[in-house]
RNA sequence: GCCCCGUUCGUCUAGCGGUCAGGACGCGGCCCUCUCAAGGCUGAAACAGGAGUUCAAUUCUCCUACGGGGCACCA
């Protein structure tokens, strides 16, 4: 089944929400959109959505520029570079979903609702007693447009999409085909909060309209929402866009990929030392295949190959599986097939541009015996995972400690150590050296252990070695995407009851080899009779 | 709980009624080799289960199981 395309420019977007760390689900999502714009001759377009001003931050969004930028995901159309469809950041827009807004209220289409947090609790309570969906229950669908006009004055209040009651709303997947629902299973989404900011489903469906874009490639999370905007579009009178929803993206237990199992932060790989070309590539063989003119499968293609080849039709559906040790193999085929001089170009500009040198000279200086030596003590900085051997029994929380009474813990209790420090990092505040002790003191004096201890923890977590510069400052060096991804490491490490039997076990099996390859050689038997 | 989507080696996938079910990562073995990698060769490894349609089902249909997603004034 062909992907449709009917109007042209082929228009696509990503739409990336600037709360947090720029996502890999981002960058996946945006391959395959601006791969599919690029194929048709089309535009694609960057838009921010941060209608949520709770959790959205202007650092979030510039970091999300970069991270996007160095992956090769170069938008056409965007907040920082402008366009004839702009703005393209949604709290820029809050005018145009006003007006949007009160043409479905004067439509009908759309309706006030006054029901307080606490009423609806209590609906859903009861919904949930009787085991029933838990939906809105229409209770203001219906108020008189007079009543609804004089309460609107004084009081606070969302708006309501009124969904058609009864009959089946079918979504055109383009994926999948036709994906029916009932609509008595859809309830009347918010459109607009009490703040006077729309929600996603409203904003996405004006924005995608206004920006003329033609095909939405989002993940499939959204499908189920997508009645909703299929009935915006209607009632505003405009034709839907083609919908494809990609799947999502999974951690090794089959789960969406979340920053707990995988690191997502695209700004961690950057950081790790991986490729973009490789980073896109690998993200090109999740849900895709390609295969050459002798039919022979293709794993290592470039951007350019990968555009050429886009057939979206041929995704498979399956929630792919995010497998670093498979990137790690593309990423080596990348790093392989340049010269030695483009390799060492690639190392230098990899390290000219790279912020952390300045910091990480500060905190080496003192130790380093000549040039070469630095990368000794400053290479930790510049890897993604670290090994640990031996030195894994130091993540049994004062397992350092040479005082008698100093409180250790065992292999749970360093497990939730673990967690709590990556529950206090991933704050966000500003990544500096105050931030990061003061927050690691006071789960060293909840967990009632020596500083002492629970640094030393820490330090060989994100660090690998039990000896390293000062560590709130080494910390600040590696950045927040690789400290929490090695804790986060180390807490998937710990929460394997036999790891530090196993790394045991490793450790003493070399000893043992050590030992034999010491013992001279038994005599052979010829030997002992000649 | 309700709704939706999905299900081929551990993982990424090819397959679109008749195949020895192919490739890749990872894993094992062998070769190459001053080490380690890389590379070459090679091995183990999959159609979730059950009905039906058909001369023939991995492939089509249905049921079950399992996995995932959704059911927010978050996106």
């Amino acid at each position: 089944m062909p992907i449709p395309v009917t109007k042209h420019p082929v228009r696509v977007r990503v739409a990336p929400s600037p709360t947090g760390d720029p996502h890999v689900g981002t960058a996946y999502i945006g391959l395959f959109n601006l791969a599919f714009a690029r194929s048709h001759g089309g535009q694609f377009v960057l838009r921010i959505e941060d209608t949520d001003q709770k959790r959205s931050t202007r650092q979030s969004e510039e970091a999300i520029y970069k991270s996007l930028r160095w992956a090769g995901l170069q938008w056409d159309e965007g907040p920082d570079i402008g366009g004839p469809r702009g703005p393209y950041r949604q709290s820029e827009r809050s005018d145009i979903y006003r007006q949007h807004t009160q043409l479905l209220l004067d439509s009908g289409d759309a309706y006030r609702c006054f029901c307080t947090a606490e009423r609806m609790d209590k609906v859903r309570e009861e919904q949930r007693a009787r085991k029933e969906t838990a939906r809105y229950d229409g209770f203001c669908r219906h108020l008189s447009p007079e009543e609804s006009d004089a309460r609107a004055v004084a009081e606070p209040h969302v708006i309501r999409l009124k969904f058609p009651q009864g009959g089946e709303t079918v979504v055109p997947d383009a994926l999948r085909g036709a994906v029916v629902y009932d609509n008595s299973q859809i309830d009347d989404q918010v459109l607009m909060k009490s703040d006077g900011l729309p929600t996603y489903h409203l904003a996405n469906v004006v924005d995608d309209h206004l920006m003329a874009i033609t095909h939405v490639i989002r993940a499939e999370e959204w499908l189920n929402s997508t009645p909703k905007h299929l009935a915006l579009y209607a009632a505003f009178g405009w034709e839907p866009p083609v919908f494809a929803h990609m799947p999502l993206l999974r951690n090794a237990d089959k789960s969406k990929i979340s920053k707990r199992k995988n690191p997502t932060s695209l700004e961690y790989y950057q950081r790790a030392g991986v490729l973009p070309e490789a980073l896109l590539n690998f993200l090109g063989l999740m849900g895709y295949s390609r295969k050459d003119a002798a039919g022979q499968d293709v794993e290592k293609f470039t951007l350019d190959e990968f555009i050429a080849d886009l057939d979206l039709a041929r995704i498979s559906l399956g929630g792919p599986v995010f497998d670093l040790q498979k990137l790690d193999w593309l990423n080596g085929l990348y790093l392989r097939a340049m010269t030695p001089e483009q390799l060492a170009d690639r190392v230098t500009a990899f390290h000219r541009e790279d912020d952390r040198h300045a910091a990480a000279g500060h905190l080496v200086q003192e130790r380093v015996t000549s040039l070469g030596d630095y990368f000794d003590h400053a290479g930790t900085f510049f890897r993604g995972a670290v090994e640990y051997g031996l030195t894994a029994r130091y993540f049994l929380v004062g397992a350092s400690s040479r005082k008698k009474t100093a409180v250790r813990l065992d292999r749970p209790q360093s497990l939730r150590f673990f967690e709590r420090a990556i529950a206090v990092l991933e704050e966000q505040a500003a990544w500096t050296p105050e931030f990061i002790e003061t927050r690691l003191r006071d789960i060293c004096t909840e967990a009632n252990v020596a500083v002492g201890d629970g640094f030393m923890a820490v330090r060989v977590a994100c660090l690998g070695r039990p000896t390293s510069p000062p560590l709130f400052e080494s910390l600040q060096v590696l950045g927040r995407a690789l400290t929490l991804s090695r804790l986060r490491h180390v807490a998937g490490l710990l929460a394997d009851a036999q790891f530090l039997q196993r790394a045991l076990a490793d450790v003493e099996a070399e000893v043992a080899a050590a030992r034999a390859a010491l013992q001279p050689p038994t005599p052979t038997p010829e030997a002992s009779h000649a």
